[in-house]
DNA sequence: TTGTATGCGTTATCAA
DNA sequence: TTGATAACGCATACAA
């Protein structure tokens, strides 16, 4: 490995001298700092990364814990932290599972970004503890060392429950997420509650796991039950979209049968046919929010926990009821 | 930060005992290995990964480079790579952009597997030849610390237009993914050749870019000029699915009027009606094979380059001609 | 303006 | 069996 020794040799001064002249310090004149750096890249020079770390104790490296890698819906949150990150000087990188927790404690990264519900609160809360900066998606956490940036899923699940009523639907059901799922929790108790301001409504519960498969079995159960024309929030768009692929098999029509709303706008609804009326807010927008948190807090900046705000679209598949 | 010294000062013995200690050095006494590992624990003690780094000259991380976020299409393949790198000791990072280049040069990561082609060809010759270790699953390179692991993609595209034509059709289109493409320019000359052995066939080339839109514009195209039945080839289910979502608006029906076959066998494919034929893969073994590949690489093993196997997957989409 | 020397946390060589 | 110490590559306080 070439390093800064290998340039100091061959430019004839001292290591120290090349360390400031590719630090840009001002101490060392203009020449020769043009000739060191003339020198360093003619060597194909390039700072060790761990030795530069161990000095600095800051690796400028950001890190993303994702639940899997399926990214669908991550595209475009990763694009938005991405951005930010770069712009000041960090580097992102992506991780999934247990085994890439290590990179936190181990320093190698200098923060992360949480998205991930296997990763328990508590060990989370124990690496805040140890100083570690976190931002979490996925969950309220409260500690110095954490910020969370959320949705605003109650007010999602409330317009979306609204917008149902207004349409005319008076049977609801509503298909659930996995009950460990903090968007799930939150969107499934603003939809009670707006439920519980409307006497004469009929609700019906279906637990659901926010993949496709649930949105299938969902659509099963509930035409087997059909009497009537039926509304159905979806509390994700995963799931109205495997409703939707069990329902266009059948004589049953959405948006005149059984009405349908979801919540994410994912960029496949833009392809439902009819298109799925569902709850929008910007993923990049996310992303970009929680990178800009994480730099405050590791910059000991004082954090505000961030909010991100949501808005309905409309759609075909709610019809009039 | 807590350090090996911190515990050697609170077990009372030197930091060389302890460093023997934690990394299971037979020379230190069963007791007191015992001791110290309790003591370390109890300060939570964790090595840091720079001082590792820098000292072995190895991180065991590896780090794969995408074109971007988008996953859908990565999952499994990333999921492949980590089930295989994890069992060997080796942490899996995504990366996308240029901006994480430098972790390679700087030595952050033992090795790299690219599938992004926005990486230049010329950039990571260079990175091999200063010892770098890739994997590159987009590009044919030769070089020793280079092997690739690609798709079978003639194979496949052999197979598919096969397929169309032992259904009896003779007017078929192409739809192409982007000129800098390996795996569109593979699949596309494999067609050709397919396609010149047969002489009665009609043969029209659409220009795409491997997305949704490019699909739903040669469905365009397709109808406009639409006299007979016609078959055609997407070489990805990307582009396939564009075209389901524009004919499924219009009256041409998919495998009647219009029959198509796709390549990669992407999980929406299932959900589509009627079902897409297409060619499939094990993504999961493409991304545990690149990652075999990988470690044999640094372990300064000799490898041939690998070739993944692809089969044919029929479905409705192709009718009888 | 440049050089010397020290330390970051680990590992590993050599002595004790 | 354990301890002192050098080295990894870099940054920087201090000396020259």
């Amino acid at each position: 490995m070439i390093s800064i020794k290998d340039v100091a040799k061959k430019a004839g001064v001292s290591i120290s001298t090349v360390s400031y002249a590719l630090n840009g310090n001002p101490k060392v004149t203009e020449e020769t700092s043009a000739r060191i750096l003339k020198i360093a890249s003619e060597l194909n020079y390039v700072p060790n990364a761990a030795a530069r770390t161990l000095k600095k104790r800051v690796s400028k490296i950001i890190g993303v814990y994702l639940t899997d890698f399926s990214g669908a819906f991550y595209g475009e949150i990763l694009q938005g932290m991405k951005e930010v990150l770069n712009k000041r000087g960090y580097d992102l990188i992506v991780c999934s599972g247990s085994y890439s927790h290590r990179l936190l404690p181990q320093r190698m990264i200098d923060g992360a970004v949480v998205l991930d519900h296997s990763f328990a609160s508590e060990e989370l809360l124990q690496l805040a503890d140890r100083g570690h900066k976190l931002v979490v998606l996925d969950r309220e956490l409260n500690h110095p060392n954490i910020n969370h940036v959320l949705l605003d899923n109650k007010a999602g699940a409330t317009l979306a429950i609204e917008y149902l009523i207004e349409r005319g639907h008076r049977k609801l059901y509503v298909v659930t997420g996995p009950k460990d799922s903090y968007d799930s929790r939150q969107r499934l108790q603003a939809t009670k509650q707006s439920i519980e301001r409307n006497s004469d409504l009929i609700y019906i519960e279906i637990e659901g796991n926010f993949n496709k498969d649930s949105g299938e079995r969902a659509a099963e159960q509930i035409m087997l039950e059909y009497q009537e024309p039926v509304a159905v929030f979806c509390l994700n768009d995963e799931m109205a979209i495997g409703m939707y692929n069990t329902l266009v098999k059948s004589d049953f029509r959405i948006g005149e049968h059984i009405h349908i709303i979801g919540f994410d706008n994912i960029e496949l609804t833009q392809y439902t046919q009819p298109r799925l009326a569902t709850i929008d807010y910007s993923k990049r927008k996310w992303g970009a929010l929680a990178s800009e948190q994480l730099i405050k807090l590791i910059g000991e900046e004082k954090v505000e926990h961030e909010r991100v705000y949501v808005s309905l679209v409309k759609g075909e598949s709610v019809g009039k009821g």
